[in-house]
DNA sequence: TATACTTATAAAAACGTTTACACTATTTGA
DNA sequence: TCAAATAGTGTAAACGTTTTTATAAGTATA
């Protein structure tokens, strides 16, 4: 197999203890004894075993990242973010996907702690508050994104999606639009930012003055198809919408197409706003006006915040959500 | 801390082996043994401990994966198939993100290397011919895609970039194009794709009889921006191209803007098509023709392959390349 | 009944580190 | 000049497993 300290140190003729402290370079070593052993391992090529070193110290430098969906633009953005962040402080990073499913969110929890990883951030988590608590006073220290739980002194960010959404609709006020209808309801595993989002909207409708109708509002699957068929049945009511807003940006291509194989015009007959600000937007026509969150921030943003509490683990801290303001970009699919 | 084994052991009454047997499941234990030792593990809710499983056994059940850029769509796809073969194997994945980057393609193979990952695949990987054999020889199973070293007895999977690019301009001629320029040459650091796909266009070229001009060429960096400007250039030529193929549909979509910028009509004024097949292709106006490679295929086989060569080390194997026939999809940008 | 063979378990030796403790040789301070 | 402090290193005990070897008890065979 490879070489071991021992090796190092019987070539050098030290002991093991020595070459450990070299490596650790926290007791002091003679110098001359010191360039000794680097040469050394220097010549056998030495890289010492990381399970060895885990399983004495029980700290690894690794931090674990749980995302719902690896190939989705928006986490892509964020993990990126956080490794950059986790480089730069000296950290790895490792990644699981979750594949939008809960048992595989679990999973990947266990095998993040198999594998003792210092931490863990969780991108828009599906497990219950109750399990996260339990996670993270087992283990180690957390980092939630797209959760507000700063009640239980667990570091969180979230987005006001609320403000997003408002923003959108009296976007959409100001440029005459009158029936607006909102696709992206909330699913039986109803995570918060859905709701946010819908109640931005309704908020929103109310604050304007109009008439909050029940028929306008599609509680729709977050995914592409589903939103296309929403928008149909949208077009068939007796006094169809004249703009749309959707949930997220996937959903606004949904309806984009849809749109165009009715043989709707948009944003000439219908406005049309999405939430994401995922790349493709830029490339639709017309361009999709939508909901910015800063992505590779937020995943910078999560990775500080882990690494502090890592290395203030026996220290007393508070803990607070940290909420970002996103940003309405206005492209031409609002009428712009 | 956890509990561990010797918890386990003293709870129930026996040996730590015994215990590590049930655990293990090869050796024989007394049906009743095994029962209360199961119950025990249930209760303390114990799991073993990972790294000292890895320090004594030297074998890990996660495979690496170094990837030139987590964002890229096709990257993302050729992970997902990976990762989903190797769970159906009962294998665990971990994603290093290369970051176009030789020094951070050397610090992952470090990374997974020191973490005892039982293999490796490389996806596109920047590295020598030469570096790949020395970490072949020197440690564990290693997948390449985009490189073809069947001559070093190294699984490989490569795509038949020459006759994807070729499908592309005989698809410009059927059209009546008859001046087709082409975007992406060779960088410094010339991957093999990226001069075969340059061999595809020549060869094209040359068997339509037409006179291969120098000057169509354009040696632009892989990059949206960078294709734009290539673009613009060619379009100021005495004589200017009546179509256009990009190296990779990023350069595609740069092209695309430009011309909409430059006023050019695509595809009445000018051909374009580009290669990859990422996602947007579908939704940009015009949709963009491209040659597809099977990304979430790859991956599947890229891991298929790892895993046959762990479970087969200490056997001979001869391994050879396995080329991939990609496919021209035909959209609007094309000109049909 | 003695012998050989099986079954079920325990004891102990790895795996490759880090670190508390111990020891010597040297330096410092009175 | 002697005690105390300091510098530099070695010894040995962890860390939590797996696995080889040993052993005791039970069963089949002659």
């Amino acid at each position: 197999m490879n070489y071991t300290i021992h090796d190092v140190a019987k070539k050098a003729g030290v002991s093991i203890a020595t070459v450990s402290r070299v490596l650790n370079g926290k007791d002091r070593v003679k110098e001359e004894t010191r360039k000794k052993i680097i040469s050394v391992i220097e010549e056998l090529n030495y890289v010492t075993n990381f399970s060895a070193t885990t399983l004495r110290k029980n700290r690894t430098n690794v931090i674990g990242v749980i995302v719902p969906e690896l190939t989705a633009t928006f986490y892509a953005e964020v993990i990126k973010g956080i490794e950059n962040k986790a480089n730069e402080s000296g950290v790895r990073m490792v990644v699981c996907d979750a594949g939008n499913n809960l048992e595989k969110e679990r999973d990947s929890v266990r095998f993040l702690y198999d594998r003792s990883v210092d931490g863990m951030i969780f991108i828009m988590p599906k497990m219950t508050d109750e399990e996260l608590i339990r996670i993270k006073c087992d283990r180690r220290p957390i980092v939630l994104f797209g959760r507000n739980m700063q009640q239980h002194n667990i570091p969180t960010i979230t987005v006001d999606n609320r403000f997003g959404v408002y923003a959108a609709i009296r976007h959409f006020y100001s440029h005459g639009f009158m029936k607006i209808a909102y696709i992206g309801g909330i699913e039986e595993n109803h995570l918060p930012d859905r709701r946010e989002r819908l109640e931005g909207y309704k908020q929103a409708i109310i604050d304007c003055e109009w008439e909050l109708r029940p028929e306008y509002i599609e509680n729709g699957l977050y995914y592409e198809e589903a939103a296309g068929s929403a928008f149909a049945r949208l077009m068939k009511l007796p006094v169809p919408p004249d703009a749309v807003f959707c949930g997220n940006d996937e959903m606004a291509l949904g309806v984009l197409k849809a749109a165009r194989k009715m043989g709707f015009k948009i944003p000439e007959q219908i406005g049309l706003i999405g939430f994401d600000n995922i790349r493709i937007c830029q490339y639709t026509s017309p361009t999709l006006t939508t909901v910015s969150q800063p992505a590779y921030n937020i995943g910078v943003l999560c990775c500080e915040k882990l690494i502090h509490s890592i290395n203030n683990l026996d220290t007393e801290v508070v803990y607070s959500n940290l909420l970002i303001q996103p940003e309405l970009v206005v492209r031409e699919s609002c009428g712009c």
